[in-house]
DNA sequence: GAAAGATTTGGAAGCGCTTCCAAGTCCAGG
DNA sequence: CCTGGACTTGGAAGCGCTTCCAAATCTTTC
């Protein structure tokens, strides 16, 4: 098992035959004699040779290197599932597809700033995810000015023509909110996400749609804003009880969680005096005291489909932009109290 | 705002000196006249140019990136906070030295075996941090044994000479049943993390060392095999509850989770009837009901560390290899009842 | 059996940077 | 005014690979 750095050179020396030639079997491409062919990979295969990714990645002008940004991760990242599972899918489809993945993680602006250049700059990446939470976001378009491969995962706002993947919020939250009012429930709160989130503001929207919908006049008093975090919920579930909703729409299940403690801890039960339907469907959903009625996310096809979609954009060209939104599955367990309603 | 494809001969060429002098400049290296340093950035400034960190890492024979593979990260990986915090933290730490992060997940051997060529090849990679939880693991004699730069999280058996980063577990486990005997409980109880694992190896080393010492015949019937899940915690509680400890020492705090449900179940309290210590102290540790005891792993400045190892290993070569045992701290809230026994 | 075409081969020019080394410039000291 | 030493500068040789292109070889086909 030598190690000696070789070079394809010493390789095709070995063998006897053209750098060219190593260079074409190695890469299994054509034109090589069947012959010359073996002669070479028995060479590799003795020798333990493998290519020189760098080296590779400056001949050809492409590095088979992806990058996934993360901005401003710092609490969110801890708490919730749904990074992980993200970024667990990506890395597997990049396993798949033979990419590297450069994994940027942002805490603060003066980050993004001081790290712009080293995403940025041509060569070491071919392409970059980029997860676009928070509504003011400045990367996206910088990158996109750059003629940088770029797909966003999220909504951007303002961004012309910049490829998106995002879950359908507005219709997810609809499909929570109906379900709701679908099982019997006539005041129906909303805890929100932050609304500097386009996933706070859509999930909102959604709300708003079916109330509007249904000539349900909104009540101010109905609407809070929550962050995201289970201590965010349970704070401002506090604010909502006083006002006697029989249900809440609550954009996301970690909050949910904190606002079943709220309940709780207010004598009251889920769901005979409140209902509660939530957002993300990650592990905490099923493992809630009761179990959370949510709005499923497809997480990991989410990863695959960024993936594959950046792979298309640095393969044929961000035009046009592509844009999809992924759906979303009502997953109905106990909070909603929709087994209740129909007993029989 | 020009962002043609420059190159440093282009800039070198505008301002008038060579491409050495160029590359100076833009390196920050001495030996520059001041006049022709300013001449050269000007043109950097207003030509947006950034290196080719490419063809530099060619020159170089250095990439500034380094890899972090974690293998069979199946499960653990959405279900334990730990791999989001260790992840995050290795992040800042690499950006904090300019040094870029590759991220690999394995899922299966199979993984690990298609991959390996991916990570070792000379190259592309400056070194690796491997996280090492199996205790069948061959990714690092393999690493190894390649000259490749590499630096374990955990500790890997039966490789020598591999530098190393590991929570001391025993030392942690010796705290955590020590405790428990010391808050006068007397049938102490384990639920092990999987044994395949060195740290499930080391806790259980740790609980039968305090036992050992305080002459306490250790009775197999208190020793339960988890795998470190929620779900896995539940079950195998059940198995211990028949044989009525009155403290269990649990190897993880998503498992302890779990056992607080099967106790509650049960219809016993936590700590009255049964006291119980966990490990990681991660989120869920604090929000539980009751809130845990547990011992407290360092995993931020745990990542800070790996990374700052594997650059020294990166600098100056692999001997003497580096061994670092972090040191724990117990976390007393209410699950032990240590509270309970000095009321005043 | 020769011309036309298809296939195989290797020489050489990059890809964009670093760095060794020799040549050139400058200044102080004698 | 000349010499030696310190500092500047740029030419040129890599780093290890891909790929264009021309030359060489092998098949067909009439």
């Amino acid at each position: 098992m030598a190690d000696e750095k070789l070079t394809l050179d010493e390789i095709a020396e070995k063998a006897g035959v053209s750098r060219t030639t190593a260079s074409r079997v190695i890469n299994n491409r054509p034109h090589v004699r069947p012959e010359l062919r073996q002669r070479v990979m028995r060479v590799v295969e003795a020798t333990g040779y493998r290519l020189n990714p760098v080296a590779r990645s400056l001949a050809m002008q492409r590095s088979e290197i992806m990058g996934l940004v993360i901005p401003r991760s710092t609490h969110a990242f801890f708490e919730d599932p749904y990074f992980p599972i993200l970024i667990q899918s990506i890395a597997k489809t990049c396993n798949y597809y033979d990419y590297t993945l450069a994994l940027f993680l942002f805490e603060s602006e003066a980050d993004e700033e001081q790290l712009y250049p080293r995403i940025s700059r041509q060569g070491l990446l071919d392409g970059i995810i980029l997860q676009v939470g928070e509504i003011k976001d400045s990367l996206t378009a910088r990158l996109m000015q750059e003629d940088f491969p770029v797909l966003v995962i999220g909504r951007p706002k303002d961004v012309p023509d910049v490829s998106y993947l995002d879950v359908d919020n507005v219709a997810g939250a609809r499909k929570a909110v109906a379900h709701l009012f679908a099982t019997g429930h006539q005041r129906v709160a909303t805890i929100t996400g932050a609304l500097t989130t386009t996933a706070g503001i859509d999930r909102l929207a959604g709300y708003h749609q079916v109330l509007q919908e249904r000539d349900c006049p909104s009540d101010p008093a109905f609407i809070v804003e929550g962050n995201f975090t289970r201590e965010g919920g349970y704070q401002v579930m506090q604010q909502l009880l006083p006002h006697q909703p029989d249900a809440v729409f609550i954009a996301s299940d970690t909050m949910a969680l904190g606002a079943l403690d709220a309940i709780s801890e207010a004598g009251l039960h889920v769901p005979e005096d409140i209902a509660i339907v939530g957002f993300d469907d990650l592990v905490p959903a099923f493992q809630a005291t009761p179990p959370l009625t949510t709005i499923k996310q497809p997480i990991s096809q989410f990863g695959r489909k960024a993936v594959e979609l950046l792979l298309d954009i640095i393969a044929r060209g961000p035009y046009p932009p592509r844009h999809i939104l992924m759906d979303t599955e009502l997953v109905v367990r106990e909070s909603c109290g929709a087994h209740l309603a129909p007993p029989g």
